[in-house]
DNA sequence: AGACCGAGG
């Protein structure tokens, strides 16, 4: 059998002269069931040369404008309705600036993505005919293009709960327009309910009246109508082409070999100027894939078109991705090899089949042992949908799905919101930060399950960022400081700590290292290249400080690019690494924290990782295996380590990553004394547990 | 003895 991720031998590679004729046999044509495609023939109509007014004109939405506008102007909630194409997300804000509606403030738009808020925001000024940032601007990460002028603002959903963290009734906006909801982010989950209780707040107040209106896919819709007590629902309609749908006759045992038949097939059978889109899993995977595909695509009987294979996924260097956009040339065919980043966050033109595995690598969160674990599973229906719909883009398409009907009917209907997959220390720090009366009770829309809740705020408790008190759980000024900064709140707890070590400097630059992907380019073919020179930064206390001296290094020689390259380090993240720490340091400059810097003492820097992150700790076993220091859960060390061959005693360790096996990534050798010393009370008390 | 879905602040 071939082995998952790994290549497939020769015998399992399909036959294509007698190929297993997926859709011929295998396949089942289904019904077409996505929205039929809008009135004109769903075509595209080419935007008139008379500009950017009659091109607003064309939308579909506009014909609704009227009606619209005097529902909206009289609704204080709404919830809008609309497929992709439909232009509501452009048009709306103007339609509502337009018509005079909530003048008085500035309209927010939130996406759940900066590339969208930036290019969005671009768009409906150059409709405007505006200046960027001045009618119209945007706020994301790192970037504020916006002025007093600013009347239409588009930003990520993290940054309006994070200025909502400063002012909890949003008083600068007359309405907050909460765009995407259907993917409900755990940022857009929590805004709901701030918006929500921002409203009627104000209301109560007499104040200013907040607007807030939902703009989703059809999805979910009386979810949404129900939590926003009735609100009524309008309908846009879009402009999306029909997509023909196949399923797989037979449920298949070994979805790679399904989509290596099915590429090949569609090959073979289809002018190769239409490109592939086929999703799966993972990094390993789809490396894999794209070998055996090209392997293969070498050795193809005569007549049949050359292919170019491209992997895509977001750990790879932007300027790989960037490839997928360039068409092939004249007679290849583009197969795209993707994970879920193609569902939404990336959109490829010219694709006309997708081919869907039905499988996608997410995060599980069990909060009894606080394991958040990564396990290739089942699409939901709504994913499924949306993988289909990037075949009908820009013309009709056609979707393969490896899978049968009646397996995709037992799919659940809708993926888990991401509020119900994790660890939630942030979200209800932020929640006690937002003054919300009693986070327990808080209105969800969807509630994440009290054992998550009770986890989260026991390891704030930990954290000393919370306090009971009379029955009543309260910030402490150390938990309102921690609030304040844009990280997990065991790693704010780390800076917050740091001045006792004398090392906040260090300590400012780790925290930032690990706030990002990976500053480390690891690519698999090259594997032998990248351990040598990367052994003149690795040290044996573990990857905490190898990733400091990178950053040193880096540093040093003030971020050549050739560097970079020489030593398989990430620049564009290395880059990223240095814009969050200037803003973490900004944060300790507000809150008056001292910053020093240990030089070259190391040791206070582990010290200082161990007395704040001692709940993430694990110990060597007599049989040479580890296990966490609190509950004894076997862990190992990944593969990633610097450690990985080294079996040092006690390790302290910033995450779990349950996937094959349970793993800890990015460990720093520590002393189990410090751990004691630390958490005394919280040891004895996990000792007790043990023995009972 | 051997590996990392995707966003966001």
């Amino acid at each position: 059998m071939p082995q998952r991720g790994g290549e497939l031998p020769p015998s399992k590679r399909p036959k294509l002269a007698s190929a297993a004729a997926p859709f011929g046999s295998s396949f089942r044509r289904a019904m077409l069931v996505m929205p039929p495609p809008a009135p004109g023939g769903g075509k595209r109509q080419p935007p008139p040369a008379s500009g950017v007014e009659s091109q607003r004109r064309s939308l579909p939405i506009f014909q609704a404008r009227g009606t619209l506008l005097g529902q909206l102007r009289s609704l204080d909630r709404a919830i809008l309705i609309g497929e992709t194409g439909s232009g509501k997300t452009t048009q709306i804000p103007q339609y509502l600036y337009e018509g005079g509606i909530g003048r008085q403030g500035v309209i927010a738009v939130t996406q759940p993505r900066r590339v969208a808020a930036i290019s969005l925001a671009t768009r409906v000024s150059d409709e405007k005919k505006t200046e960027l940032g001045k009618l119209v601007g945007y706020t994301v990460r790192f970037e504020d293009l916006t002025s007093d002028e600013t009347k239409i603002k588009f930003l990520t959903d993290g940054m309006l709960l994070r200025e909502a963290i400063g002012d909890p009734l949003l008083h600068k906006y007359s309405v907050v327009v909460l765009d995407e909801a259907h993917e409900r982010t755990i940022h857009t989950d929590v805004l709901f309910g701030v918006v929500k209780a921002a409203q009627k707040k104000r209301k109560d107040l007499g104040k200013l009246p907040l607007k807030v209106i939902v703009m989703s896919a059809t999805m979910d819709v009386d979810q949404f109508s129900q939590y926003f007590n009735g609100a009524p629902v309008l309908y846009l309609e879009g402009r999306q082409h029909p997509i023909q749908i196949f399923y797989a006759k037979q449920p298949q045992s070994d979805y790679l070999q399904a989509a290596l038949v099915t590429i090949f097939q569609i090959h073979q059978e289809t002018p190769s100027s239409q490109d592939i889109l086929v999703f799966l899993t993972g990094q390993e995977e789809i490396e894999a894939m794209t070998k055996t595909c090209r392997d293969i695509a070498k050795h193809l009987p005569d007549g049949c078109a050359p292919m170019v294979v491209m992997p895509l996924y977001a750990s790879l260097p932007y300027s790989q991705q960037f490839r997928v956009f360039q068409a092939a040339p004249k007679g290849y065919r583009k197969v795209i090899l993707s994970t879920n980043i193609a569902e939404t966050s990336i959109t490829i033109a010219g694709i006309k089949y997708v081919v869907d595995t039905g499988m996608v690598k997410a995060k599980k969160y069990t909060p009894e042992s606080g394991l958040e674990v990564l396990a290739v599973q089942r699409v939901s229906k709504a994913q499924a949908w949306q993988r289909a719909g990037r075949a009908g883009r820009e013309d009709s398409g056609l979707c393969y799905r490896l899978y049968t009907e009646d397996e995709f009917e037992k799919f659940d209907k809708m993926t888990v919101p991401e509020i119900q997959r994790c660890n939630l220390a942030s979200v209800m720090l932020h929640l006690l930060a937002l003054r919300i009366p009693n986070i327990l009770t808080f209105d969800f829309m969807s509630k994440p399950s009290p054992e998550a809740i009770q986890a989260a705020i026991e390891q704030l408790a930990l954290l000393g960022a919370v306090e009971r008190k009379d029955d009543q759980l309260i910030l402490t000024a150390l938990g309102r400081k921690m609030a304040a900064f844009p990280l997990e709140p065991k790693f704010s707890k780390t800076i917050l700590l740091s001045p006792r070590f004398h090392c906040s400097e260090e300590i400012l630059t780790i925290v930032s290292l690990l706030s990002v992907d990976s500053v480390l380019y690891n690519p698999p073919s090259r594997r032998d290249e990248v351990q040598t020179v990367r052994k003149k930064f690795i040290s044996s206390e573990g990857d905490h400080i190898t990733l400091l001296n990178i950053y040193r290094a880096f540093k040093n020689i003030s971020g050549n690019r050739e560097w970079c390259k020489e030593n398989f380090v990430n620049g564009r993240n290395m880059m990223l690494v240095s814009d969050i720490r200037a803003q973490l340091r900004d944060i300790c400059l507000k809150l008056s924290i001292p910053l020093e810097s240990s030089r070259s003492d190391t040791g206070n820097i582990r010290r200082c990782l161990a007395y704040s992150l001692f709940m993430n700790t694990a110990e060597l076993q007599p049989d040479g295996t580890y296990a966490t220091t609190d509950t004894h859960q076997p862990v190992a060390i990944h593969p990633s380590s610097v450690l990985f061959h080294c079996k040092p005693a006690c390790v302290t360790y910033n995450e779990l990553l349950h996937t094959n096996k349970c793993y800890m990534r990015d460990l720093c050798v520590v002393d189990a004394d410090w751990l004691y010393d630390a958490a005394p009370e919280y040891f004895r008390r996990k000792l007790r547990a043990a023995k009972n």
